[in-house]
Formats: C-alpha cells, structure tokens, sequence
DNA sequence: ATTACAATTGCAACCGATTGCAATTTTTTT
DNA sequence: AAAAAAATTGCAATCGGTTGCAATTGTAAT
C-alpha cells in the first residue's frame, strides 16, 4: 500500500549533476542539449522509473493537450466509427482524448461540457445530446479562446464549426424511393423537431411529398425518442391507422427493427404491406428479415474530418472558423424492406 | 481569438483583501472561513469568471479524483450498461473518468495503461482486449499503489480484485439446454482460449457433453474473432459439416444472429435443424428471428460493483485486497432459436 | 594567440492552489 | 476586566516542470 516517493526531474538531475532545466530539455529530446547528455538522462529517467508529472506541465505550458469529447451516447455503430475516425487523427498529432457521453440527457452534456472545460481541453469536439436546447453551455469555451466542432446533432442557426450530413437531402431520397415504390400513405417516425437532424429530415419528407402531389398528414408523423420501445409503439400506432399506411420512414435503424418486427408479429408483411426506410446503417439493418434499405452515412469520415479541422486549427495552419459548414456525402442503401416492385434498381450492397 | 488571462484566487483575494488561502479555503465551503466571507468570495469568483485550475491542485493534493477505464470496445449494450454502473456510483463519489478503448489490441490496451497511469488516475477499472497477455502493464499501477480492478475479461490466474460472472457455468447451462433439446451434435463457436471467459464456457461445454455421454469432437469447436464477418464463416464451416449439426452456442449475440442469418439463407430452419444460444442478451437476440436463447448478465450490476469497491477502497472503507472475486449472477434466457420440443418449460421474457 | 561565433548548460522566476502552523480577532467564562 | 477558549485569517513553503536569458564551454576563423 506505501507507494514510494515519486522521482522527479530533481532527482535526475541530481544524480548526474546537472540543472533540472536540462533534464527537463533532455526528456523533450530538445536539440539545444548535448546528443550524449540527453541520452544519458532519458537512460537514467528510466532507470529510476521516473513518470512525467502532466499536472506540473500542464501548469506551466497552460495547455493539456488534450481534446474533449462530448456525444450522446456510445452505444451505436456510427459513434464508434466516429471515435475510431477522431482517435486516427488526434493520436497521430499527440493529442490525448476525453470521452464523455451525456446519455441523452441536456444536464449531463451541460455537466460534461463543464467539467471538461474545467480539465481545460485545449479543443472540443461534440454531438448533441436530445433535448440539447441552445449552445449557452459552449459559450465558456468560446470565450476562452478555445475552439469547439460539432459534428451531427448540431445547432443549425449558430455560426459555429460542424461536420455535417445534409438531412434534408436524406429525408427527401428515403421518401422519393418511397413513392417510387409505391407508397401513397407514408408514415414518418423520428425524433423531436427541435434537433436539427430530425427536424431536416422532416422537411425533406415533407417536400417529397409536395412534390409528388400527396398531401402532408400530421396524423402520419410521430414524434418519438427514437428508443427500442418506441419502435414497439410506433408500430400499435401504425396498426390502429385507417386506412393502414403502406410505408414508413423511420430515422433510426434500431427503432426501425423494433417496429418492423412488431408489425411481422401483427401480420403484416414487409414490404408488401408496408414498405420501410430506415436511418443510419447500422448492423442491425443487414440483420434483420427482410434486411432494411437505410441511410448510409460515413461516421469514420465525420470524425476524422472534424478533428483535422480542430487540430489543424490548434496547430495554427488553419482557422477553423473560416470553414463554418462541413457536408460530407450520404446515400439511400436500397435492401428488401422496401422493395415493393421488381426493379431494375439493383440493390446497393454495402 | 484573443483569450483573457485567467482569474485566479489571488485576483479574487486582491479584490476583497483577503489572503489566496482563504480564497482557496472560501472556495471549498470550509467551515473553518465565516459564513459570510465565504459567500463573499463565491460571488466574486463567479462575478469574475474564476475556473478551478485542476492542474495546480492535482500537483498539490497529489490525486486527481479521477478515475480511469480501460475496455476493449464500447459499441454493447452490456459495455453500455457497465459504464452507465460505474458512473452511478462515481459521479456520487465525486469522481470524473477517463473512458479508454482499445479497439480489442493489446498495444492500445498497453498505451491507454500507460496515458492513464501518466494522467494519474487515482484508480483504474479494466476489461482486457482480446489478445491481451499477462498484466505486466499494470504493474505500474501496483508498484505505485494504485488500485485496479478488472470485470469480465480478466486474467484468472492472477490475484488481482475482480467482478466477474460464472463462465463455466454458463458454457454449461447453455450446451445442457440443448442437449435438453435433443441435440447430440452441438457445434461451439468461440474466441481464443486464451482468453479466460472463453476457455471458461468451453469447459462448461465440454463437462456437459461428458456428463451426457456425449463426446468431445474438436471439429465442432470453431475459433474465432466473434465479429460479423466470423458468423458468415461459422455459418459456412458448419454447412460444410457431414453429418450437419443440430445446435450450436455461439458465445456472441452479435456473431450468433449473423450466423443464424446465413444459415437461414442457405434453406438450414432454425431451430429445427439447428438449435442456436447466444451470449450477452444483446438487443439484437430479441430482434432476430427467431428470437434468440442467449445468456443473459448484468452489465449495470458488474459496474456498479467494480465502482463500488474501488471507491470504497480509496476512501479507506474497505481494501480490495480483502474480497479479490466478486462473482454476479448471470442466467440463460430461453427463447424460440433453441426450443426444439414444445417444452413446459415457459421461455424466460426479460 | 586572439577574437568571433556556436553549442551547451544553468539560473531563477514562473504556473495556481493547498495546508500546517502561527497569528489575530472574537466570544465566552470567571 | 482579565483570562481562556474558540473562531478566523494569514504566512510561507510546497507540488514538478518549463523557459527566457545569461553564463559558460568548445570550436573555428583570423
């Protein structure tokens, strides 16, 4: 249990005579000192087990290099891709990471963009949580100086960085394919309005709709949390409509399942019955019966372009507020659940 | 772009001519500074924007208050609900965390080691990668007096304080069901036996079959990755099997649907040919069709406990070295993939 | 041999908060 | 009113690296 003293850079210095600025300069391989004297001490500081103080260093050089991260929650295939795509970036550049997920929850994103700016990143990278209203909590970086991207879940009206992928677009194709197929009656099921993704994807449905002469039906949107349960629900919902609709756009691949499979439980056939779309390619999608056509969109890519952006900015060779909007390419993956004529579209295999 | 200095407790103490040592003993609501002046110096420190510097108290308390994690990937339901545990039970105790994955590679599961050993992590909790040998690089950690505490995927042989399940109890159960279920040619897809909790269920495996008068055949045991992909291949080793096997318990839900998925394509009818367990009670076992018999363990349980015990021990309530192996409960959940007989047995809903 | 210049190394002042102990002020007791 | 006890506050050292600038040593040019 006794831990012993921790060596320091004194330490080294003492025992081969020389100033603790040297042994400092020697350890950051700094050319200023000797070739032979800085491998003797880096020999002697493993030697003696010495450990780098980060807090004594980050004190000094006022930066941590270290980037934060802020997302709502780890648990699907796109953030991990993303975490992968930053990770790639940042280590290369000897960057550390800070992850931090608020679990959909506008308090502990607040709480996480506190405690992170406190532990003083020297950059941010984040992805809103749900209910995420304003940016006031980002302000405090902003004020400091310190550069903040969002990627995703972003606040269209503010002026800040983000990578992004357009949504409306997205929710324009998925209802096209749609009505392509068929569908005359197409439900709508996602998230709350107020968040950007959701509320883009929203319009572009509604557009494709306009477009193709079918009146929008607010009875046919349901707003949900985009949870498994809520799959469930959708799919009652969807099950008690008259007359039943006969395609369903849902933003999230998980939900989607869910709902998918509660409708088949309710003997409905997919895509015969309903033709559905969902949103973000996750493993599920290729998994379940008939496998679902969905949105594809390249989170690695999302990553690793948002922390080049913050770490070419932090280094200085670029500014990140010159590159406001970042758009990065999306596609309609085409699978059985939603083809309801024999087409010559060849299904995208992805 | 231009950032202001920083407010520090001296400008807070200049301002209301008292000393940096009240400011600092204000800040923290000792009750040894009066009520009032306490007041007065959080108004100011908010009225001037002060921030906590994390890094000059570190270096002087000598402990950060954090606490480090280190697992092989995030993107499960059950590392999900690990770290939604451990964070119940550390946020109360005060404690930040540091979340570090290693994408399943020793060399990032060593270098996370390292960066949180240099972040000085006032304790670490860790799952090792998949191809993770010895603990050597947590000795550091040791040597220092550092507490760790390992959940699932630890190193059996060692005697370090762990939260773990009953892996061989599980292999057991889950190969007795389908022996239960009439199977005589049980095939096991699982990873390295390296790796303690699959050399663990393929013990139970094997006592099983013994236990049953059914022999051990090496064929049947398939080593993989667990990925996707390895459920595509499981999937094409066991159709190429002669003659064709009736179960197979495959130790990853994720690995488990996909193969289930391909046997499904090539005409195999699950559970009638071939009855299949899971592993994990992952979303997707409830998803597939038909819904799958897996092991079902509590993930928030093990990190509530493994938080729980090391915050208990950096408090000084208790010493991890008093309770070295903490083993929680884990069950077989019963579900149509394996229900070859119309059983009595009601299948367990979770 | 002398001067000019480059290569090394050291000095010492930071960075900002914490805390044991002493000093001072206030309150209570006699 | 003096003494004792309690409540507040301040002094000053400390945590461990970093870095501008000066000092020293070594090398090359004249």
């Amino acid at each position: 249990m006794k831990s012993k003293k921790e060596v320091t850079i004194y330490d080294i210095a003492l025992k081969l005579s020389v100033s603790s600025a040297t042994v400092s300069r020697g350890l950051q391989n700094n050319p200023s000192i000797n070739v032979h004297t800085r491998k003797r001490i880096q020999d002697t500081a493993r030697e003696l087990g010495y450990r780098h103080n980060t807090f004594a260093s980050s004190l000094r050089k006022q930066k941590t290099n270290t980037i934060g991260i802020i997302v709502h929650e780890l648990n699907s295939n796109f953030m991990t891709s993303v975490l992968a795509g930053i990770e790639k970036v940042t280590t290369a550049a000897g960057y550390d990471l800070i992850i931090a997920h608020s679990s959909e929850s506008f308090e502990k994103e607040a709480a996480n963009a506190l405690n992170l700016f406190h532990k003083r990143v020297d950059g941010l990278i984040a992805s809103l949580a749900f209910d995420t209203k304003g940016l006031d909590h980002y302000n405090q970086f902003e004020e400091k100086g310190i550069p903040v991207i969002f990627f995703d879940r972003v606040e269209e009206k503010t002026d800040s960085s983000k990578v992004i992928i357009d949504n409306y677009k997205c929710g324009y194709q998925a209802t096209q394919h749609l009505i392509d197929q068929g569908c005359k009656r197409i439900v709508l099921v996602t998230a709350s309005l107020n968040r950007n993704v959701y509320a883009l994807r929203h319009n572009g449905y509604k557009d494709a709709l306009f477009d193709n002469n079918i009146a929008y039906n607010k009875a046919l949107v349901l707003i949900k949390d985009l949870s498994q349960e809520c799959g469930v629900e959708a799919a009652m919902e969807i099950l008690n409509m008259q007359p039943l609709p006969d395609g369903a756009f849902i933003t999230n691949d998980f939900s989607a399942a869910v709902c998918m499979q509660t409708l088949k439980e309710n003997g409905i056939h997919i895509p015969r019955d309903i033709a559905i779309v969902g949103f973000n390619n996750d493993a599920i999608s290729k998994i379940i019966e008939p496998k679902m056509t969905t949105i594809n969109y390249p989170g690695m890519d999302m990553g690793e372009i948002a922390a080049r952006s913050l770490v070419n900015h932090l280094k200085g060779i670029s500014n990140i507020k010159n590159t406001q909007t970042i758009v990065v390419r999306s596609e309609l993956i085409i699978r059985a659940s939603s083809l309801k004529k024999q087409t010559d579209l060849k299904p995208v295999i992805y």
